[in-house]
DNA sequence: TCCATCTGACAGGGAGCCCTGTCAGTTTGT
DNA sequence: ACAAACTGACAGGGCTCCCTGTCAGATGGA
């Protein structure tokens, strides 16, 4: 009796890469094909079957990584805004100097970031708002980022008198607003330099966590 | 040789009403039912064959008021835009006194309209942006209420000394970052009381008006 | 070499939607 | 009363998309 050599249900190499390798790799190239037509074409044209043509993959790998379209939707906003936070955070860490000069360097980064990432900065600012699933992690990267704002202001300029759902709300309403002049001057309707878009950005942030402190 | 009466090929009155009379009640239907849909089940949802059912119409008549699915959502957002927009300024102009009351009064009859048309203001605040057509109306909707902003800015308190871009970029960060506000605590992602919104709103406001003079 | 596994191409069912067309029944003016 | 216009119900073609399934060919381990 051969016992039946081993039970091999398992996995493979293939190419030279094991099978969680192939996998990942595979994931990889649906999210960013997801990212690229998000960015390029809207979310109306993402389909899955033009998702895996992008990716040069079939539909049952789509199966493989994915449990549907949204969930794939879903991956490529987070890979875009995962780029985002670390740009920022990047900018803040590398800068030395005054809270100002911080603040600015971030800001200043994101700036370059949106004109040297044109699709992936649609994908965070406007086909973000496209799906209903997309539109729940879009708020919930607004308000991380909110939380950002706050406590950088906090540690910055000193702790505020607000409260805290009040620091929030303040903090939201300028990055949302941030978000949105981008947007629109990305769609041509603003005709603002990018040392422009910065200062307003900068000078809105002292503005607000100077008077979260003498309100 | 009997002439063939009349050509006839023009209308005739039908329940009592008017043809154009009957279009257009047609038309009203087929549009606040597009807006319920997008307000209750979003966009999505929001197809011919339901606007048609919901409005008790069948197709035909769909098209004999729209060339598509979307002419009919962006009328719809401009009938929840006008409706808006409405309240806003009979607010202002039926309020005297201050400029700061006129501003507060605004502000919470916007806030007072929203609890009110919870399906309308999720046309405005979020469905506007689940569409490419939708989106282009609402940004030239913010761009207006940005405008409306900076003049009564000025109106109120002086001149700016800013440029007419960065007014209207700080306007737009402004109007943008209130309506997310607005849509954050829609969504129970934000513990604010309707006065407190309008204080934050108030505030901002006076802030921006302010700072755009001695700037 | 041989067989199990992996891969890519593709077919096709099922569903939903857009839009057109038909058709019987109702209302109006003559 | 009669013909023309109007209305509502509905069928169905065409399209796209989601998702599953099949199948031949490529690759790797024993």
């Amino acid at each position: 009796m051969s016992t039946p050599a081993e039970p091999s249900a398992t996995t493979r190499t293939y190419g030279g890469r094991s099978a969680d390798d192939r996998r990942s790799e595979r994931r990889d190239r649906l999210v960013a094909a997801t990212a690229r037509l998000l960015g390029e074409r809207g979310e109306g044209a993402t389909t899955m079957t033009a998702v895996c043509a992008e990716a040069g993959l079939t539909e049952r790998y789509f199966y493989e990584s994915f449990t549907g379209r949204e969930a794939a939707l879903v991956a490529a906003l987070d890979a875009v805004s995962d780029d985002i936070a670390a740009t920022a955070v990047a900018a803040i860490t590398d800068t030395e100097g005054t809270a100002t000069a911080r603040v600015h360097a971030a800001l200043a980064a994101l700036a370059t970031w949106v004109d040297d990432h044109p699709g992936d900065a649609r994908v965070a600012l406007v086909e973000s708002s496209a799906h209903p699933a997309l539109r729940a992690r879009r708020r919930e990267l607004l308000g991380t980022f909110a939380d950002l704002v706050v406590t950088e202001a906090a540690e910055l300029y000193g702790p505020s008198t607000w409260s805290p759902a009040r620091a929030r709300a303040q903090g939201l309403l300028y990055v949302a607003g941030l978000a949105e002049l981008v947007t629109a001057r990305m769609a041509g309707e603003l005709a603002l330099s990018t040392d422009e878009l910065v200062e307003i950005g900068a000078d809105s942030f002292e503005r607000l966590a100077r008077d979260a402190r003498d309100d």
